[in-house]
DNA sequence: GCAAGGTC
């Protein structure tokens, strides 16, 4: 009997079919789903691991740093997070034990991470010390040609590649959290306390934004003046672009006539090539442009529609879709769905399947697509939108390039020049079914004639600054790792997410904090090496070698070890004075997270307070003089904004309530600003267990059972309480944290 | 509690 262990269930179920050849042979054990098939005459499981299974811990226990030892332990017990593991874990241990089992087949993605998700599911879930049991399969398809090939010419197993992963599981670990607890300490010698956190890829994320808000400190904005000629209803340019200064702006004004000629008219038509099909990346910035959703929501929406069979796998970093994922039929089913055939049936009309595909590549995935599934009315609002986008940007790419037209136009004037241009779409074509996603500028520019005279409405001359470099959002961010090869597809939306949970960056155009930029400045001191791309890319090399067989695992970790060692002494020596550094920015940021604008009675500073119990209220810190209060949501983390509500004028605050959605709020008891959020019924729950649905507009209240209804408030806010938020679906994503 | 990397 044989055991394959595959990275995820839908690998697992794939694997199944292809080697049985479409005999299905699932078993259930509770949740999970393996397969039991037989081959070649012999029986042979099937199981799914869920991506790693075992993480890093440290052997001993142990809180200050530095700490080097370090092995491998179950990840459920490690985090909560990752309780969804254990399951899997505890079906692998299930199989492993049955009698019989000659060989261990490992069949998860053919990179370094899937090599040890294998390895260790077979050795340490399985429970199998034997490695000349152990093979390899290695697919970068999961077809059934792919797979039988992949099975039937099986690896011995590669060992030097389980090797390569755990030195790169180990390396981050011992650089991550070795550093982490530095910063930690450093603060605690100041008397505060905060969890920090850096690493190989968080550090120079956060350079990448540090660097450009330096050059945003350092930018000098400096005056221009730009010269336009009013024609026909439309404003042509000075040919200099920017006049540095206003005098020379003047003397081409005076140089210029309002009677001037037509000197040029050029027409150019061009074609703008239909879009790639979605990789994870692309997807997350397209989602970002057209919902404001977050990276890290936008995977989390594509996750929940990928297990509802609506698209293809999501963490992809392809914009391929080979012919074998039969495209027209897939085609041909949205066809069926009334709100996309229109759109389809045009492509199966002009027999357009295939495609135009991007450069981009990745081993285990192709590029999303939607499975042809059609979703049930039920959909949720978010699901809905990245469905839609998802299946237009699909269909888009089949379709033929858009026509567009460019047109120029220069006047003489006097001595001078003046130019004005304009693009228009002449034929739709793609863009007709990427709507309304795609967007381009339509300038339709009145009839001018090569020679004709044009009279000259008014000149204007308009004072102008140059404006600083933009900031980066957050899918722009992700973008820019990729394009620098930092993290990975699936981690880099939530390393950019820690950044903004650990209080270095802030803001939807982001803004480091103050205490982002102190600890790129004590790491660029300190251990400038964490805040470089260099370390990835050495590590990368290293881990390179081990995996050819040209270096032991062992070595390359000592060697970060001693590495590691040095600078970690050197921190500790400067232990005190680090801290002091960073406790200013602490302190600054803590003020920062309480303060929430001037107190209507007394004008100081109105202050979020948090009682010992855990009671949150707004208060004065012009207390005891001033007594002034407000009530604030219970059971939620309350941020200030810093604004004014436009009714009362009071502060504005932002509620995060856990599995809620974010809420802003003015902190005034019945203002006039809350009247709107009546129209939306809520639902109370009462002592007896019951549920109350309250329609404050009608003021109406009708009891139903519904035990699943949202928390009882402490009893001063309950006047504040008829008041939901509005529940509508724009509002942009917000970040939990509670 | 701290990383980065898989995944439901």
């Amino acid at each position: 009997m044989k055991l394959i262990v595959c990275e995820k269930p839908s690998v697992a179920s794939r694997v199944a079919q292809a080697l049985s050849q479409g005999v299905n042979g699932a078993k259930k054990s509770g949740k999970i789903t393996y397969f039991e098939i037989e081959r070649d005459g012999e029986k042979m499981l099937i199981a799914p691991a869920v991506g790693h299974l075992y993480t890093i811990v440290q052997t001993a226990k142990q809180k200050g740093y530095p700490v080097f030892d370090v092995t491998w332990g179950p990840s459920h017990k490690s985090s909560k997070e990752a309780a969804f593991t254990k399951p899997y874990l505890d079906n692998l241990t299930k199989l492993g034990k049955k009698k019989g089992i000659t060989e261990y087949i490992n069949s998860c993605d053919f990179d370094l991470e899937g090599s040890v998700i294998g390895y260790n599911a077979i050795r340490f879930a399985c429970g199998n010390t034997d490695e000349s049991k152990i093979k390899r399969m290695k697919f970068s398809a999961l077809t059934d040609e792919d797979l039988v090939e992949a099975y039937d010419n099986r690896m011995p197993l590669d060992k030097t590649n389980v090797e390569a992963g755990e030195a790169r599981h180990m390396l981050d670990w011992l650089w991550g959290i070795n550093l982490s607890r530095a910063l930690m300490q450093a603060i605690k010698t100041s008397g505060s306390f905060r969890i920090m956190s850096i690493g190989r890829v968080q550090g120079p994320s956060l350079n990448i934004l540090v660097k450009k808000e330096k050059s945003i400190a350092e930018f000098i904005s400096e005056p221009y003046w730009e010269l336009y000629a009013s024609c026909k209803g439309v404003k042509f340019q000075h040919e200099t672009r920017r006049f540095k200064a206003k005098e020379d702006a003047d003397e081409a004004k005076d140089k210029s006539s309002k009677n001037s000629t037509v000197s040029k008219v050029e027409r150019r038509v061009f074609a703008t090539p239909s879009p790639f099909p979605f990789d994870l990346t692309t997807l997350q910035v397209d989602s970002y442009a057209a919902f404001g959703y977050s990276p890290s929501r936008t995977l989390e929406i594509a996750q929940t529609l990928y297990e509802g069979t609506l698209i293809s796998y999501p963490r992809t970093a392809s914009q391929k879709l080979p012919e074998r994922l039969n495209l027209q039929k897939i085609i041909k089913e949205i066809a069926k769905n009334p709100e996309y055939a229109h759109l389809a049936n045009e492509l199966i009309h002009d027999r357009l399947f295939k495609p135009n595909e991007g450069k981009k590549e990745d081993a285990a995935h192709p590029a999303i697509f939607p499975t042809g599934k059609i979703p049930a009315k039920s959909l949720g609002a978010q699901e809905k939108k990245l469905y839609d986008l998802i299946t237009k940007r699909f269909l888009a790419c089949f379709a033929t390039p858009a026509k567009r037209e460019e047109l120029k136009v220069a006047l003489l004037s006097g001595t001078e020049k003046y130019t004005l241009s304009g693009r228009r779409t002449i034929e739709e074509n793609w863009i007709s079914f990427y709507k309304p996603y795609a967007d381009f500028k339509e300038t339709t520019l009145p009839d001018f004639k090569q020679g004709e005279n044009a009279y000259i409405d008014k000149f204007e001359i308009l004072d102008k600054m140059t404006q600083p470099p933009k900031r980066y959002t957050e899918a722009s961010v992700v973008q820019e790792l990729e394009k620098l090869q930092l993290g990975t597809k699936a981690t880099r939306a939530s390393i950019v997410e820690t950044l903004y949970k650990r209080g270095y960056v802030e803001e939807k155009q982001i803004h480091v904090t103050e205490l982002g930029m102190t600890v790129s400045s004590v790491l660029e001191k300190y251990s400038p090496a964490i805040m470089d791309d260099v370390l990835t890319r050495n590590i990368e090399m290293k881990l390179e070698m081990i995996s050819e067989g040209g270096m032991k695992k062992e070595e390359i970790i000592q060697e970060g070890k001693d590495v590691l060692s040095e600078i970690l002494t050197g921190f500790k020596e400067k232990e005190i004075e680090i801290g002091a550094e960073l406790s200013v920015a602490i302190r600054e940021a803590k003020e920062k997270a309480s303060l929430l604008g001037p107190c209507n009675k007394c004008g100081k500073q109105l202050r979020l307070i948090i009682m010992r119990g855990g009671k949150a209220f707004v208060g004065c810190t012009g207390y005891p003089e001033c007594h002034n209060t407000y009530p604030v949501p219970q059971m939620a983390l309350i941020k200030p904004l810093g604004k004014m509500c436009e009714f009362c004028h009071a502060p504005m605050i932002k509620v995060i309530r856990r599995g809620k959605r974010p809420f802003d709020m003015c902190i005034t008891v019945g203002c006039k600003s809350k009247e709107n959020w009546g129209k939306h019924p809520y639902i109370k729950k009462n002592a007896d267990g019951t549920t109350t649905t309250i329609t404050p507009a009608a003021g109406t209240a009708s009891a139903t059972t519904d035990a699943k209804a949202t928390a009882s408030k402490p009893a001063e806010e309950k006047k504040e309480k008829p008041k939901e938020p509005p529940l509508e679906d724009e509002a942009p994503e917000e970040k939990e944290e509670t």
